[in-house]
DNA sequence: GTGATTATGTACTAGATAGTAGAGAAATCG
DNA sequence: CGATTTCTCTACTATCTAGTACATAATCAC
């Protein structure tokens, strides 16, 4: 689609900007979007703020771009755990990538977008509407699964609104408790438990 | 317990010391923690910086007795609902009651405890201590309320734990999607749903 | 009333923070 | 090479924020 670089004419940028990224992401994920400082970030990127201006315009663009970063980071691995079958298995490896995020490396992480977007959007509608825009696209897709499950006769048709519901409220559950500090190991015990549920209306 | 007014020696205080509390939660609520400034809690309380210094020891004094506040505040509520019988009605008053909180009267409040303390966790370990309990005390006030259930035979004894999960993920849920700014009636649909299910479980 | 005690309100300080100016360095182009 | 363009980096500014000093006002004890 487009060509590696189109030989740009001064002197040329010093740092990667994907790597860039991937270190403000860590910051703004472990302080927060406000309590992330310009002097912060740019200690942890190894840029200068001016730099970091002349790339991103600011805070907010550097936030911007970590938020992109994570999103489309989550897609496809979204996408490859519910490629699997019978539902059960998929549903285990999509909660079992939302644990990878949310609770490593780093303690107390939870979801980028989960626990500190909605803090970034109290102030900056645009973000309101991306968050929405992904939580919503998640929602369908996870629904879409499900229904799919349905129609291979793994489950009732009648639950499968429901199941959605369950599957998305625990998928915000195990990112808040993530981030308030709850074990791994103690939140794959509650996951278990719910699955094991969903997984007992496909035997009824 | 306690007298009403032991007979300060100086000037009595101006101000309403729970009023006080109870404006600034509201601007703590919507701003967040960090986001909250003293000018703007000294002007929603109408106090000046150096009353809200003697009254609560600076900022995040304040902060903690919001907390507080907000905390003893929901407890009635939540074993009041929870009283309710059959599961169904306990279940749809807490909720109800969530939502009372959760959307109104501002726009996208959420909880304040999962949307505001769990931001201010991050700086402070007491903080996250009070967090924790709470939580933990709501998981175990529904599980005893939802075990009980099942000893009146209205549910499964096998799909206590689960449905324990259920109902603790569906909250935060509410929690995190009133403050993205789902809207009250939707909110409910999805609650429906889940109602639903957990009740299909009843009849099985 | 007089003095002790506690609250209020203005005006300040010290520090942090977002953002910028401007000199200098590294590359391309001719 | 010299001119031009783009990035880097030190040093700065303007603003905001938490917290405080101090003078004043209101109440109590006597």
């Amino acid at each position: 689609m487009e060509q590696k670089a189109p030989r740009r004419r001064g002197r040329p940028p010093a740092f990667d900007r994907e790597s860039v990224v991937a270190k403000a992401q860590r910051v703004f994920w472990r302080e927060g979007p406000a309590g992330a400082s310009l002097d912060s970030l740019a200690e942890a990127t190894g840029l200068h703020k001016p730099s970091l201006y002349a790339a991103f315009g600011g805070k907010s663009g550097l936030y911007s771009a970590a938020l992109d970063a994570y999103i489309e980071s989550g897609a496809p691995d979204v996408r490859q755990a519910l490629a699997r079958a019978p539902l059960r298995k998929a549903l285990e490896a999509f909660f079992e990538a939302d644990l990878d995020v949310f609770c490593g490396p780093e303690d107390r992480r939870g979801c980028f977008l989960i626990g500190t977007a909605i803090e970034a959007a109290a102030g900056d509608p645009a973000i309101r509407v991306r968050i929405d825009a992904v939580l919503t696209g998640l929602r369908r897709t996870l629904g879409a699964r499900i229904a799919s499950a349905a129609a291979e006769g793994e489950l009732a048709v009648a639950d499968v609104e429901a199941a959605t519901e369950i599957v998305y409220a625990t998928h915000v559950m195990l990112a808040v408790e993530a981030r308030a500090g709850t074990a791994r190991v103690e939140l794959r015990k509650r996951l278990g438990r719910i699955l094991d549920l969903l997984d007992g209306l496909a035997g009824a």
